[in-house]
DNA sequence: GTCTATAATGGGATAGAC
DNA sequence: GTCTATCCCATTATAGAC
């Protein structure tokens, strides 16, 4: 029953893989350079994966798993544009702890654009879904109503998630995101109604 | 004097760069790649560049000239609204219609934030100033006036457009894409007032 | 000055020893 | 089953022929 152990030489490759990939870029992420991380020998590398590409879907899948959104500061009930402002500047906190997490991400989909459309899109329907219901907990904590389809609303919140991601990594400049995230906090802020509120008989 | 000849070998070089990029990404335009795309012998390559990364740089500087709110189509004075929806729209007909040319960006700056940051800095800064322009037209147009400091403006305009352009990229719904594109010239228009309205007292 | 031919390196994959 | 040693290919860069 050796099962286990090729689960988990699996597992330890994509996180080598990720760490290398981080640090170097996918272009230096060789068979070599992983399994020199991984301080396996050569021949494992090819004993859990077919090819150097059945590793780079895996850790997109990886990476997929983890959630974008992880820390909605939720103390106590708030405005809406409150909440969201605390939600996105978790999310830039994150980012400028540790933009090698973003920058992964941004390699390995640059490459799966290209070679692995099918993998890029499900990555990205999963950061939907999450912004999707990160949206629904924020209306709850502020008590307010959508007034437009959620998940066209997430569509919306998740390419500024992207815009937010690759402007602060290609400048670097935390004041000027931070005065972006506020503009972006109240434009979804403007989507929602008090939960109470008539239905407004205009629509768009 | 063959200075001339060697300027025009450089920019044939660069030429042939982009396109073997956009066909196969970065990763697959080897220096033998691109001289066979130029239809040049490989010592010309060496004889241009000294390095293959000297070639990548100006590859981006390359790109970093060209514009990327060309089309703003200006019909005639309106509200604010619709121009930028216009102008939006626009910039997606044209990723439409050749993604390639994002791709390349895409899969440069993916390299470059890693390799060549300062390049990257330029590069987004570039955007940055055309995005400003493209606003100062777009509000000369529909006659009104910006209530923040036109530079934050654009920067968060810029980055709505990376969100744009990279989510388009990802998924290819350009549905879900021109439903995004009104969100955001509600927004923006949310940030102007008429002309020659009097200053709100209260500011943000 | 231009390009061919080659050196030197590093890569993915595998055959076969343990 | 695991890994070492090796194959073979593609790459960058250069040396030296024309």
């Amino acid at each position: 029953m050796r099962r286990l152990a090729y689960a988990d030489r699996r597992a330890e490759l994509v996180d080598a893989a990720i760490r290398v990939i981080a640090r170097e870029g996918l272009a230096g992420a060789s068979t070599r350079a992983i399994v020199a991380e991984a301080d396996m020998p050569l021949g494992a590398f090819h004993y859990v994966f077919g090819t150097r590409d059945e590793l780079v879907t895996a850790v997109i899948d990886q990476i997929t798993e983890q959630e974008r959104l992880a820390a909605w500061i939720d103390a106590g009930p708030t405005d809406l544009e409150d909440v969201l402002v605390r939600g996105l500047e978790g999310y830039l906190r994150l980012l400028e702890s540790d933009p090698t997490r973003e920058l992964v991400l941004l390699d390995v989909a640059a490459h799966a654009v290209r070679h692995d459309p099918d993998a890029v899109q499900r990555q990205w329907a999963t950061y939907r879904a999450g912004a999707e219901s990160s949206l629904r907990y924020a209306a709850e904590l502020a008590d307010v109503r959508w007034t437009a389809p959620l998940d066209e609303i997430a569509w919306s919140f998740a390419s500024a998630l992207d815009g937010l991601t690759l402007t602060w990594l290609t400048g670097r400049d935390g004041e000027a995101a931070r005065r972006h995230i506020r503009f972006l906090a109240r434009s979804f802020a403007a989507l929602a109604i008090p939960r109470s509120a008539q239905e407004a008989p205009d629509a768009h």
